[in-house]
DNA sequence: CGTCGGGTTGACCTTCGTCAAAGGCAGTGG
DNA sequence: CCACTGCCTTTGACGAAGGTCAACCCGACG
């Protein structure tokens, strides 16, 4: 969801960064309404972020792999307005907040990969807008992540999906079960393999032509 | 979905408005792709905002009525994102952007203004997103405009539905079909009367409860 | 070996979109 | 004044998609 900082940047900012972790699955990055200080960039692992109703239900809002950037939907208030937690073994690189905004003020190329940060996690929610099937839904995930993780340096065509599948329901909007059958009939149909949380994209150019109406924008 | 100026603002600014109108139903404000050189107050009418995307199909965004300003989307380019158009006679006042602006930059209570004008905006994508059932939808609707037009003066429970049926369906993501058959179902429950384009609502508290997960936030 | 949490599967049912047809109001022209 | 026509709206019948419920499976871990 969210571009990483390139090798320049990181450069400029590697006086003031402070290196975070290893985090364990479960332990929280930030919690809502902490005092917002920081972004941070994840190094390795996975971190998602995620909101909980007056009702006491869970809204997932994001996932977030290595070179990527959270924290910063807490710019426009002094507190986090969401729960940032380690699925994984996580280590990350805290960017105090004032200094970096100080920085920005000089900066003017690292201002401008602030507002590009931010417009590309807006543009995320178009993933939950829209009466889209299970199916687009599924697909626009999986592509998603398939860039991102191909943009990383990752294998875009096998990964593992490291949030659990009611993670991914409940980030789709979707019930479980319904992840698990789309899953299951992806594979009947070829377009891909999944054993468990290891995935491998068999047919792209299918799975591109689901996600199109909902990546393109 | 936007809130208006009030008096003094109005006042501050009499002197850059350009009195527009009476447009009859049908005629555009502005198009999509035109130079975004103004933002208008509707003074008396409804104006709709759309889209059309590459595949023809229209997209309402919005319902504007007296008091509310449209063309704010245009702020982040130098054209109008979406299409606006009349449905009914129309009258408006178009400021001029750009002296707004500077004058924004004197005037610290207009640039608070404007801020939360935009922000008010925003917030009106909550009844696309999340899974709402197609009572909850319309109820929310209803619930909005009742609010809006009590907050211009107009009675809260006595109005016009000045759209078409397929732009309320349009714009919750529903079928014209659905539009009408929850209307009538409403209607069977005692929770409001409708006929053809008047409305009233009879049990507040009911439609307020239906709206409430969509309007909270 | 038992338990526990996540994942899968099947049966069922609700909701809502689609399709087709008919109703009603408005504007037009005879 | 009255058909005629076109558009918006309503209504009914139907079907597909996906949520819910319940049971079961399975790997991890004590």
């Amino acid at each position: 969801m969210a571009e990483g900082m390139d090798k320049a940047d990181l450069l400029d900012l590697h006086m003031l960064v402070e290196h975070v972790g290893p985090l364990r699955a479960g332990d929280h990055v930030f919690r809502e309404g902490d005092a917002f200080e920081a972004i941070a960039a994840v190094r390795s692992g996975t971190v998602k972020t995620y909101t909980v109703d007056r009702d006491g239900h869970e809204h997932v809002l994001g996932f977030y792999f290595p070179g990527e950037v959270i924290g910063l939907d807490g710019i426009h208030g002094d507190r986090y307005p969401c729960n940032a937690v380690a699925l994984d073994t996580v280590m990350l690189c805290r960017f105090s907040f004032p200094k970096i905004s100080v920085l920005a003020t000089q900066l003017p190329g690292l201002q401008k990969h602030l507002f590009r940060l931010l417009s590309r996690d807006i543009g995320r929610a178009a993933l939950l807008a829209g009466d889209w099937t299970a199916d687009q839904r599924m697909a626009a995930f999986l592509v998603g992540l398939s860039r991102r993780l191909a943009a990383r340096g990752f294998s875009p065509n096998r990964f593992q999906l490291t949030m659990a599948r009611t993670d991914i329901a409940n980030y789709l909007r979707l019930a479980p079960e319904t992840v698990s059958r789309v899953l299951r009939r992806f594979q009947q149909d070829r377009l891909l393999l999944v054993d468990r949380r290891e995935v491998e994209l068999l047919d792209r150019a299918q799975l591109d032509a689901l996600a199109e109406p909902l990546l393109r924008d």
